[in-house]
DNA sequence: CCTCTTTGTCCTGTGAGTGGAAAAAGTAGG
DNA sequence: CCTACTTTTTCCACTCACAGGACAAAGAGG
């Protein structure tokens, strides 16, 4: 099938297009209601729309009183691709244009084994949403990696956990095997992303998202824009010294944040501490396995293991104490902590919010809400499909 | 004199008002090469502004060859007054429409005695200015105060160190005064804009700008404009935790940055170590004086003694390691260090770029200028008057 | 069947804005 | 002084976006 290679042709044509994705199928009258454009234009602005194939028809609406409106929509046969490759594993998701999932893939893989082979996993999986029939092509891709953006061009930069990304084409090499126009972001920008769009964020103009998997980092919005910094590492919090003369770092310092809590970190703390039989449960665990991960010491929090428990509790009180500075600095009005160690849950959370609203300011913390993400694992490739519609949703 | 009133009446008025704020006296052809409209526009919103009296007519330029230009400038009667009240001094100065400062006082004055006698000091330096034939009257005025702010209103709140100013209406009070539009901002992001308008951050669109006076604070400036945070709390870098455990702050916390660097710190350590007999410069200061402030530890430093200079030095440490955290969270093009203490100088910046250079990330540092300001003690009111200046060039 | 309400279309007037032509005011060289 | 060429500015006709009223279409309710 031939895909849409249509563009909004002007800023009402866009807004219109964000309007229909946010809100669902819309009538005239209803969008009148939101644009502040005369009646006529935006007819006008509505043909041209359904002259591109962007939007369609889509029967009529109930009445309210009077003449039945005709609703429009997004074509329903726009089709999105969200990626989002995490240190340890790859998310691969299909969206129509109204940012719906109808598809989900999830494989563990390691981001070490480079683009080349990575992509080839990628491709794979988008292969196999589309034989299961959610897609006959897509329109736009997004792609979150875990690491530094340079953005306009698409490319990581000097990525410290993804040895052989370093200047790799993202961008281009996808745009090229997908067809399709693809935007490349860092995976915590994607996560605020998706939490913005569709999760706990969807009404907060400046927030912080804090992403704990395997390492640490932070999703800057202000003002309902991403910030991504001057070079493309904004928010890359992991390496903020929590501990002084702490614990040394694969980045050469020491006491880093990364260093004391993340996803690494807690699934070395616990063999350590399995191995020095401080907890049965965690030993069983690490018998049983060969290894431990975050995951069991979340298992074993949930079992009621004290060691667990105190160790989530400590890199609770780290992370708090981090984003204490950054809520003193920032001053966000939500906090949103997710990544894969949001299985911890309530035990991480209340660390983190009795560190926060202990040093930062009542002016700061008064009415900041620090909370888990809603979207989960999804919340990345939302952010992604986010991404890109954003981009394909604004004037040529 | 009757004072201006008028303001642009379109985006495009309000962008050739800052043109010529900006860049100086301009002919039509100039500023048609930097808009981006076409002759005939640009000639009637030029004329409409020439109605209005905000611009005038300023002779002929020289010939470039061919017909000699009408030169365009901003009316050269126009005033604004910038108004920067410090922990304990106050700044007022006049300039005119382009930001050129025509006369400048400073007092000594202590914010803690509340807003009726800072506002009559204020007015009265205001009268003193006018008198001496430098305005007849003010059109605008933009004023900061050494605590949050809410913007919106110009309305301080729950500023730590100005007891008594909590809720005064700054912004409308003074307007009443002077008879004529007010803005009011924290006195750091005034002193960020001063330097994004004439000083070292002209060029830069992400920069931090770390005030060091009697407390410590920081504007943060994002693609131009200065972010104020959810309550307006933003950049408020004093009380993150520089040192666990460490020494106790008037905010009920330990360790805060501002109990252990700040111009009241600074004073506090150099009085002890006098007394303890460390250092000979500073105990015949402090006994020729009754008392020492930074400007002494300063001197005492310029003049080679050891203690003061380890005080800087640690100082420096300190607040380096904070703004290394702050900058691999924000990733700023350029961090500016100004405020009451520049007087250290050198051997502060050297300990602060150390820090963070050592501790950020290289795709945070690796083209990040650490500089002092370069507009000193008039960065404030150059910011005042910018401040107002945009709001007032700003479509009506 | 009639009236009222809501939705959508048509049409015309207005004002913003563009771009070409011409006028105005120079310079440079013979 | 005259001519050729530049640059700046004004003038004018034409296009296009857009608003807003009139009107048609379609339904609800009595």
């Amino acid at each position: 099938m031939r895909r849409m290679t249509a563009r909004p042709g002007n800023a009402h044509q866009a807004r219109l297009l964000r309007l229909l994705r946010d809100g669902g199928p819309n009538s005239r009258a209803q969008l009148g209601d939101q644009v502040d454009l005369s009646r006529s234009k935006l007819a006008v602005e509505v043909d041209r729309l359904l002259e591109t194939g962007l939007v369609v028809a889509d029967g009529l609406a109930a009445s309210r009183g009077g003449r039945r409106s005709h609703n429009i929509r997004l074509n329903p046969e726009l089709r999105f691709l969200g990626v989002d490759i995490g240190a340890t594993s790859v998310d691969v998701a299909v969206t129509n244009a109204e940012l719906e999932t109808l598809g989900h893939l999830n494989q563990p893989m390691d981001v070490r084994e480079g683009p080349v082979a990575v992509f080839e996993q990628v491709l794979a999986m988008a292969a196999k949403l589309r034989a299961s029939g959610l897609a006959e092509g897509f329109d736009g891709a997004g792609i979150g990696v875990p690491g530094p953006v340079r953005f306009p061009e698409g490319v990581p930069v000097a990525p410290p956990i993804m040895p052989g990304w370093d200047g790799f084409p993202v961008r281009e090499a996808l745009s090229q095997e997908l067809g399709c126009p693809v935007m490349v972001d860092n995976d915590v920008n994607l996560m605020a992303m998706g939490e913005q769009h569709a999760g706990v964020a969807r009404t907060v103009a400046d927030f912080l998202c804090v992403k704990i998997g395997t390492g640490i980092g932070c999703g800057i919005v202000v003002g309902g824009e991403v910030y991504r910094g001057t070079t493309g590492s904004a928010g890359d919090i992991g390496h903020i010294q929590a501990v002084p003369d702490g614990r040394p770092c694969a980045c050469g310092n020491r006491g880093c944040l990364e260093a004391h809590f993340s996803g690494a970190a807690l699934a070395r703390d616990a063999t350590e501490a399995a191995q020095q039989g401080l907890s049965d449960e965690l030993a069983q665990r690490l018998e049983a396995n060969g290894g431990l991960t975050a995951v069991d010491v979340s298992a074993a929090a949930a079992a009621g293991d004290a060691t667990a428990l105190d160790l989530i509790r400590e890199g609770g009180n780290h992370t708090g104490q981090v984003i204490a500075g950054l809520v003193s600095f920032f001053n966000p009005g939500l906090v949103v902590i997710g990544g894969g160690v949001t299985g911890l849950g309530h035990t991480l959370l209340a660390a983190i919010r009795t560190q926060v609203y202990r040093q930062s300011l009542p002016l700061a913390t008064g009415n900041l809400p620090i909370v888990l993400g809603e979207l989960g694992p999804t919340a990345g490739v939302i952010g992604a499909a986010r991404l890109i519609s954003d981009h394909l949703f604004s004037p040529a």
